[in-house]
RNA sequence: GCUGUGGUGGUGUAGGGGUUAGCACGGCAGAUUGUGGUUCUGCCAGCCCGGGUUCAAUUCCCGGCCACGGCCCCA
């Protein structure tokens, strides 16, 4: 192309997605939107740039470095918004404070982080997530997750492994055997611990214990809590190492216990559940439950799907809301997952519903002037017709061509002759087979329904 | 943040210090001036960018850009 050294390249880590592709994202996109909808979920949807101090004020300043942040000609400080929960909440605190408790939000767009990318990681990704905002417990918990599962199952994913755990477990456990929540040189000691256990590092955690004047013999029955692994059988096994820690509370458990019981009910069982006490998220906001999603096939970037129940509203003062439970779902992820999946089975549809079902009828003007048949379009296109006219005067048999080309369901071919006889033939391209017609649209609608 | 591999028409590829840079798919047109999917013919269209070595670089070297991976990290 002799034109090259003057394009323009589409910017690092971003893509563009041609018909075919949005065929399947769009699709994707309604899936997802279909199952909110059926559990009450409601779409919204927020600017794709914000302060930057909303996102400071949510994960620190040390996330600006990720940001494609900048200034306008106002010298206001914004950014594009690197996820869509932030967002969300500043628009509940915004807007939304006087609407009926609780909100069930869904939402879809565009996210922008700036770091390297790579298969599953890119610079512009798209983040499909909900928020239930205004209750807190076990079932609100239980409804956000049976969602998730109905969206993955609804998609036709396979081999996805969910991950459940409850931060206040071993939150518990810990403040239980007296560690202090408090702040006395920079870090709790209860958030250092948790960090030790995340990172299983027991000798860590020695050092901590004896420094806190705390028995060293809690570390045995610790570390077998953060190693648990496996169904739900697991919180049998959680609650008997509890039980040999004075003082310990069980609530936390116990609202994992009861979280999973109604998501056995709401939803389909996933292809794999494993609860792990340690699926800690890694962020300080989560204070219940939290939940991954992870497909084996996609390698070091597998995770699909994240969330939990998260303190996020007291930053926009309205503290009573809180914790909130959400979920945001990986689209651009979800789909490599069921391209994958779909191409191991040599599949041709990736996501269910993709191909639209909806005659395409190519409308072929041949030695006439088209006006003759715009009327005709028009009624059609009204009725529900999908009509493509051919637009290059192409001879009959090559405008046959182009019609299957396109992928056009029936043709009709509108020449002097039929215009003067009033009737013309509807030819269906899968098989060929002809269909003769009036030239009105009811006569050419029943031909395409033969 | 660390690191591996690679870049030839729109797509997939062959080749290789001096070539009319080959092939397939594709698009367009004709064979075929009222009915497609076959066939035949023609046309369209390419060596990522910059510097170096050389008489000569698309080919070798260096840098950049882009692409695809593996770690780390992740709101």
């Amino acid at each position: 192309m002799a034109l090259r050294r003057f394009m323009v390249q589409r910017p690092r880590g971003t893509r563009d997605f041609g018909p075919m592709e949005m065929k399947r994202r769009l699709a994707f996109e309604s899936l997802l939107e279909e199952q909110a909808r059926r559990h009450g979920f409601s779409r919204v949807q927020t600017p794709i740039f914000e302060s930057l101090d909303l996102f400071t004020a949510k994960s620190g300043p040390g996330v600006v470095s990720q940001l494609y942040a900048f200034q306008d000609k106002g010298e206001r400080h914004l950014t594009l918004r690197p996820e869509l929960t932030a967002p969300v909440m500043r628009m509940v605190a915004e807007e939304l404070r006087n609407e009926t408790k609780p909100l069930r939000l869904s939402y879809f767009g565009q996210c922008f982080r700036y770091e390297e990318f790579k298969k599953g990681r890119y610079r512009e990704f798209y983040q499909y997530g909900v928020e239930l905002i205004g209750a807190t417990g076990p079932l609100v918990e239980a409804e956000v997750i049976a969602l998730a599962i109905n969206m993955l199952t609804e998609a036709g994913l396979k081999n996805w492994e969910l991950r459940i755990g409850h931060v206040g477990v071993l939150k518990q456990a810990l403040t239980g055997i007296g560690l202090s929540d408090t702040i006395e040189h920079g870090e709790p000691p209860l958030a250092s611990a948790m960090r030790f256990l995340d990172k299983a590092d027991f000798e860590g955690l020695r050092v901590l214990f004896e420094k806190q004047a705390i028995s060293t013999d809690f570390i045995a029955p610790l570390q077998q809590l953060s190693e648990l692994k496996g169904g739900q059988e697991t919180i049998a096994s959680a609650r008997e190492l509890l039980a040999t820690m004075e003082g310990v509370s069980l609530e936390a458990l116990d609202d994992l216990e009861s979280t999973l019981n109604s998501i056995a009910q709401l939803a389909p069982a996933p292809p794999s559940l494993s609860v792990n006490l340690t699926v800690a998220r890694g962020l300080d906001y989560y204070t219940g439950t939290v939940f991954e999603v992870h497909v084996p096939e996609l390698g070091g970037e597998g995770q699909v799907l994240g969330g939990g129940s998260y303190k996020l509203l007291h930053l926009f003062g309205l503290a009573d809301l809180d914790p909130c439970c959400g979920f945001g779902l990986g689209f651009d992820r979800v789909l490599l997952a069921l391209e994958a999946q779909a191409a191991a089975e040599q599949r041709d549809e990736v996501v269910p519903g993709q191909n639209d079902e909806t005659p395409l009828l190519a409308m072929i003007p041949f030695n006439i002037n088209s006006s003759e048949i715009l009327g005709l379009v028009r009624q059609l296109r009204s009725s529900g017709v999908c009509v493509e006219i051919e637009l290059r005067s192409r001879k009959i048999g090559k405008a046959m061509g182009w019609a299957d080309n396109i992928g056009c369901s029936h043709a009709l071919v509108v020449g002097p002759r039929d215009l003067e006889q009033g009737q013309a033939t509807v030819k269906r391209l899968s098989d060929g087979e002809q269909f003769p017609v009036t030239l009105d649209f009811e006569s050419i609608l029943s031909a395409l329904k033969a």
